[in-house]
DNA sequence: GCGACAG
DNA sequence: ATCTTGTCGC
């Protein structure tokens, strides 16, 4: 996949990767603006994205496993799919690791034959400290609709959702709605979903129950999350 | 000031 | 993220 294949406006890369907190959030401050919270995003999509990193540790220059698998949306079959070791580039720090799983990432979206329409991150997107999650910098960089999906809580509040699958709750904070937990599986603890970039929050949740036909987590994520920590495809 | 804190 | 045994339930 080309970097910055598809479509508007979109910002200069830094000239140096961040490396200290203060560059990191002015860099999030920078690039805010980019983000695209209008846009619906598409209804339907042909090909959607996975991503996920797996790593031993949370310092700089622990080694990480970035997984991307593009699935046909609508039988959720792997069509492709990358792997990508590289050393990390910044520890591990709430708010900021999209500095730490970002360049291992875009380095595996290079590689993709397969275009996605769609990416899937494990994470946040708008429902972030300074409403600039994974999900938000990933969908600046690429140009590419981006959802957010985390497992835990990080900003903001939200009631339980009834325990029944398609069950919601707005995640709130300082009279903002930033994203929702969304349950996927009846009995089961929601995940929560963020806007990243050119999606809509009532899209974003529509496109994460389709792809979560069995499992807590969307089969996008499931499916890098497993790539990353084995290493290795799939026979 | 103190704790909490996506992965 | 990763470390880790058994255990409860469909």
């Amino acid at each position: 996949m080309e970097q910055g294949a598809g479509v508007a406006e979109r910002p200069e890369m830094p000239e140096a990767w961040p490396h200290t907190v203060a560059d990191a959030e002015a860099e999030q401050e920078r690039l805010r603006p980019f983000v695209d919270l209008a846009d619906p995003g598409p209804e339907t999509v042909r090909y959607v994205a996975g991503l996920d990193v797996a790593y031993e540790g949370q310092d700089e220059g622990d080694r990480l496993t970035a997984a991307v698998v593009v699935l046909d949306a609508r039988t959720l079959d792997v069509v492709d799919q990358v792997v990508v070791r590289e050393r990390a580039r910044f520890p591990y720090v709430p708010g900021l690791f999209a500095f730490r799983e970002l360049p291992p990432l875009l380095s595996a979206l290079d590689r993709v034959r397969v275009t996605p329409e769609l990416l899937v991150c494990d994470g946040y997107g708008l429902a972030h400290p300074r409403r600039f999650g994974l999900a938000c910098h990933v969908g600046v960089l690429t140009g590419l609709p981006a959802i957010g999906v985390a497992k835990t809580a990080f900003v903001g509040r939200y009631e339980v959702p009834a325990s029944e699958r398609g069950a919601w709750a707005p995640i709130v904070e300082r009279d903002e709605v930033v994203g929702r937990a969304l349950r996927t599986r009846t009995g089961v603890k929601p995940v929560y979903v963020s806007q990243g970039h050119r999606i809509g929050l009532d899209n974003a949740c529509r496109h994460v129950l389709r792809l979560t036909p069995e499992y807590r987590l969307p089969e996008p994520i499931r499916l890098a999350d497993r790539l990353s920590r084995s290493g290795v495809p799939a026979a």
